[in-house]
Order: structure tokens, then sequence, then C-alpha cells
DNA sequence: AACGGAAGTGATAGCGCTGTCAATAAATGT
DNA sequence: ACATTTATTGACAGCGCTATCACTTCCGTT
């Protein structure tokens, strides 16, 4: 905690300049643009930074380049599966990279994104990232403020701030909705928790596919606004077969609530799918492996996050964007919850 | 992008400090400590503040004061549910605190972690997150050159480098494994994946409680490096029930594990716990849920990210340390899976 | 041989803030 | 009334790095 001490290892770029002969600047090009060095005194440099340890000071830089190597990362919970994906997608693109990464939690609340995003237009960030595409038109103007290539994940839509990167959640949805009627089921009811904005986006695709089909029921829809965990599922269930006992299938708003209505439906021996198909969405890990192996919604969660750095570096460097809006789509992974429905 | 044009709403602390009518250092103690102004001028600082909209510079604050307002945050894994949970308990401790958060992955790997902690070294940290008490000595050594306050996290142990917070994974384990023996199994299986240190641990709460009852036998044991999966637990269930038939438990390293070998069990109509009893680690959300309810081993996990930065911010502020380790203990949660052998 | 231009290098001058210590004003004690 | 703290404030000097521009080669051209 001494503060005062020089401190004992501190190696100074100059420092690694004296020892490969060169100036301190010669040095700093080094690592910014080593193709500007002649190949000797790359190597020199190269060696002395390797023989002293050399770590440049972040401050320093930021402070006498006018920017940060920092990418803000906006996500709405740490707890949700979903999301740990597509960080692993983002930390590791961004990893050798110079760029870092900053994480913040909005925890599904507008007015912390704001917030948040305000305490980044300060940073200057290299870039950003958010999630969703419902920010605030505070939000919206404090993101135009910045002065910095934005993507928004998770999900695409219309008017993108910058760029976007995702997928259609109703269109997903729509999907998984068609698929049921097309294995022959007819009620399907939904089980929804959370009902952020890409829950509702799922909900409206399963609405508009039943709709189609004139078989939506609003009866079958069961929602709450607490937070998705597998417990929850199997209320929402035992909610919706208790007052709709001749439900034939569930479109579940995603994995967790696929599973707890799965236990649920093994609790009061629901034979699925035989009395009950039950469809999720993420296609999480352990949706193949349940009893019945689980249908679901493959979403391309990291490879979303890896696409979201890759995007954003290449708007960094101010290389000519190749799309603004990149679609991920999705995948309908049909498995036995849902099989062709007999009788 | 433009970065030669001065960027229009740039706001010193110059400015601020001019319009407050004070000396720039007197504004930048306000902004430190705020109690070392009259009121008078600490009114008219944060008056003219506002006005401006000033937003402070961190790099440069960091240059001067050699020392940046980071938490360094190293976790070996973004998949692992369990990191889910400490981190928003990190993230959450550490909103309104003027410390922001630095995340990064050491994917399991001592070399990585060393590589890491060096980077954060050159960003002078106030203060340092790893996890686990399995560092390399280069890494502890770079660690020791940090100058800052440090928690390892996760596990506890002899020779904290600084402080910790965690619990006795080979303790739980061997807690968990006497619940087992206690309920009247006795040919008690381990399926352990990734075998990660804290995973080691386990195993050998497993073998040590096993062989307190003479009770051991090695070909019960089923390991693999592989990362741990629902899936994976099947698969090792299945190794282990078809090579020994008469096993009568499984102790499994986490609750992923001990999901998949519930839903293997269902495959191969084992019935639980009746013919096999199930007992995992972590005691996630869905292990309540299944069906039979599964016996798992609770620990704080957010309670512990939540501490991790209280024992450092007290550090960080000179607080006198109240405890240097802090052990945040464990609770089996005994359910229907591992239910009183009957026969 | 003289020239323009590219490639490589270095000197200078800060970036915006805070540590340090000196200076002043106000408060206290004798 | 005087000395001596104590509370406030400011001047100065950098933190470690890079933007900028100037300078030196060393080419190939005409």
């Amino acid at each position: 905690m001494e503060r005062k001490l020089p401190q004992s290892g501190k190696v100074r770029l100059t420092e690694v300049a004296k020892l490969a002969g060169v100036s301190p600047i010669t040095a700093s090009r080094f690592f910014r643009n080593p193709s500007a060095l002649s190949v000797s005194k790359r190597e020199r440099v190269e060696n002395a930074a390797r023989e002293l340890g050399y770590v440049p000071n972040l401050a320093a830089r930021a402070l006498a380049s006018h920017r940060s190597e920092v990418i803000g990362v906006l996500i709405p919970s740490l707890t949700n599966n979903v999301f740990a994906d597509v960080l692993r997608g983002i930390y590791d693109a961004s990893e050798g990279s110079r760029y870092s990464i900053q994480l913040a939690n909005t925890r599904y609340s507008n007015l912390q994104e704001e917030r948040l995003l305000r305490i980044f237009h300060g940073q200057k960030p290299a870039g950003l990232i958010v999630t969703g595409i419902d920010q605030t038109p505070e939000a919206r103007a404090v993101m135009r403020n910045m002065n910095c290539p934005i993507v928004q994940m998770m999900e695409i839509g219309p008017e993108p701030i910058d760029m976007m990167v995702g997928l259609s959640h109703s269109d997903a949805a729509f999907a998984a909705v068609k698929h049921l009627l097309g294995r022959g089921y007819k009620r399907i009811g939904f089980l929804g928790a959370r009902m952020d904005p890409r829950g509702q986006r799922r909900f409206d695709g399963y609405r508009d596919a039943l709709k189609a089909a004139s078989l939506f029921d609003q009866r079958l829809v069961v929602t709450t606004l607490s937070p998705s965990t597998v417990p929850l599922g199997g209320i929402l269930l035992s909610d919706l077969v208790s007052r709709i006992p001749d439900v034939d299938a569930v479109f579940c708003i995603n994995d967790d609530i696929a599973l707890g209505a799965l236990f649920e439906c093994q609790r009061r021996q629901i034979a699925v799918p035989e009395q009950l198909a039950i469809v999720g969405f993420n296609d999480l890990e352990f949706m193949a492996s349940a009893v019945p192996a689980l249908t679901s919604v493959r979403t391309n969660r990291y490879e979303m996050g890896r696409k979201a750095i890759e995007m954003l570096s290449a708007a960094m460097d101010d290389k000519p964007p190749q799309q603004r809006v990149t679609d991920l789509g999705f995948e309908i992974v049909a498995r036995a919850s849902s099989a062709p429905r007999r009788i």
C-alpha cells in the first residue's frame, strides 16, 4: 500500500528504448504499428521489451492518444445462461485484440441503462455493445453523442443506432409454433416469464402463428413478470393445465421454463409428448439430455458475441462496414418432446 | 471517429475550477475528498461541475495518481453457472462504489492466469479478485508485486496471499458423502468432470469419507477432464452403471453432472433413489425442481462475490482488516434423491 | 547530377489530472 | 497578546505515453 517508494520493477517505455538503443517514440511505434520500423530496430525493441518484461501503462497511453481501448458492454442479466454464451463469444473475440471489455449489468432496467451509458460516455470507449433494440430516446441520444461504433445485439429490427447482430425473436417463435402446428398440435399454450422485450416479441410470434391458423386463445397464455427460473416453469405449467385441461402443447419463452414444465409433467404424470408437447427457446445444452429430449429453437449466442466484436473491430479500424445488420438466424431443433401427434 | 477536431463538449477540470473561481487542485480535491473543502467552495465546485456536465478523465486520473479505480477479477469460466452468481454478487456490491470491475477469463489455465495477471499488473488495479488457491509461484510473485489488496475466492486454504473468502470443498464433499452413508448407501460412486482444483478437492472429500468407512473403491470413480455439461453427466453415469451394476449412489462433482445422471437414470429406468441415490454440488435452482428433487450442497455464491468486494473495499480504504479469511460454509440440502435407503 | 519522394527516425510538447509541499487564514491555547 | 496548531488553498512539477512535425537517409527518375 506504500506509494512513496519507487516501485522496484517499474519498467517504462523509456527503459525499453534505452536498452534497444532507440528513441522512446520509436519504441512506442513498435507497439502501435511494428511494420513502420526497420527490421533491425523492430527486433531490438522486441527483445528489449521481452527482456525487461515491459508492460505498457494503459492510462498513459489513453491520456496521450485521446482514446481508451475499452469496449463497453451492457447486458441486462448476469444470471441468465443466455448471456454467458454471448459473453464468452465477446471475451474470446476480444482476446488478443488490444481492446478490453468493460461489462455492466442493466438488470433489465432502462433507467439503469441510461445511467450506465452516461458513465461510459465519460470514458470515451472505443466501442459499445448494448443488448436489444428498445433503448429509450434519451439513451439513444447519449449513444449518438459517443462518437464510437455501436452494436446492438441479441435482436435485429428497424432503425439501428449503428450496427446490429442478432435474430428476429418473433420469427423464431413463429417458426417454433408453426412446427408444433405442423406436428398436429392445436391447443398450444404459452408459458412466459420476465417478459422483457425479447420475450414480448416471442409472444408476438406465438400469437401471430396461432392467429394465422385461427387457433389463438388468450386463455392459453400464462405469463408473469418474475424472472425466469426452472421452478417457475413448473408453476406456470400447473396454472395452465389446471385451468385448461385440454391443452396439448406448450411453447415456453425459454429453456428454463421448458425444463420446469417438463419436471412438472413428470410430477403430474403427464406424458410428454403424448399428452403434452413441450418446446423451449435457446437450445441450452440440457435440452438434448432431458427425458424426453426437448425441442427448442437454437440461437447462435456464442457467434453473436464474436460477431459483435468483429463488427466493432472493423469499424474501429475504419474498415468499410460489410453490412450494418447481421441476422444470425435460428434453427428449430426438433426432438422427442414435440413428436408428431398420434390419435 | 475524427480526432483532430477539438471535441466539442470537452470539459476539463480546469474549466470547472475557473467557473467555480478556485484553483484546479481544489476542484480536484472536491472529487477525491469533499470534506477537505470549505462549505462555500464545495458548493461552488459542485455547481460548476454540474453546470458544465463535467465528467472526469479516468485515464488522466489514473496516470497522475498511480492507481486506477479498477478491480480486476479473474475467473476460470464464463459458462459455468456457478460464476454467474458470484459475478452478480461482485457487480452488485461494486455498484455505487467508485470502483469498476475488469473481468478476465483464465479458462482454467494457469498460464492464462499468469498472463492476465501481468496485464493487470501493468494497469495498477486498486484491488484484485482471483479464483481459487492454486496460483503458480510465478503468479503469486506477480501478485505480491502488485501492491494492492487481493482476495482469493471460492475456496479457503492455508497461506492466503492476502485475503480469502470461500469454503472448504473437501469438507463440503466429505459432508455430502457422510450424508449418503448416514442414509444407508454403501456403494457410492463419484462422477467427476473438468477436475479443476476445486473438483479435485471435492474428490478428496469423497475419498476420505469413504475411506473412513472402509468403503472406498477406486472402480467407483469415473472422471474426465472434459468440461462439465449435462449430457456428460449421462455419459459418466452410463459408464459407471455398466461397469459396476451394484452401485447404489453417486456423488456428482456438480449439479450439471447430477442432472445429466438423473436424466440417464430416467432413460435407463433406474429408479431414483430406490436403485440409485444422486447428490450434486452447488444447489443450482433446478435441483429442487427435478423429479425426484435432487439433493445438493448449497454454496453461498452470491454472498461470496459480495463479500470479496467488501473485503477489498475495506482494505482499499485502509480500514483495519476484520479477518483475512472468511469461511462462508455450506449446507447439505437433503431432498428425495437421497432419501433413506430401504431394504 | 540534381531532384522528388518514400521510409525511417527523433525532438518537442503536451494529454488532464493529482502528489507534494509551501503558503495563507483561522482557530486554539497560555 | 502572542505563539502554535489546524484547516484551507494554491504553485509546481510531473505521471508515461503519443501526436505532430521535422529531419535524415536512400532510393529511383529524369
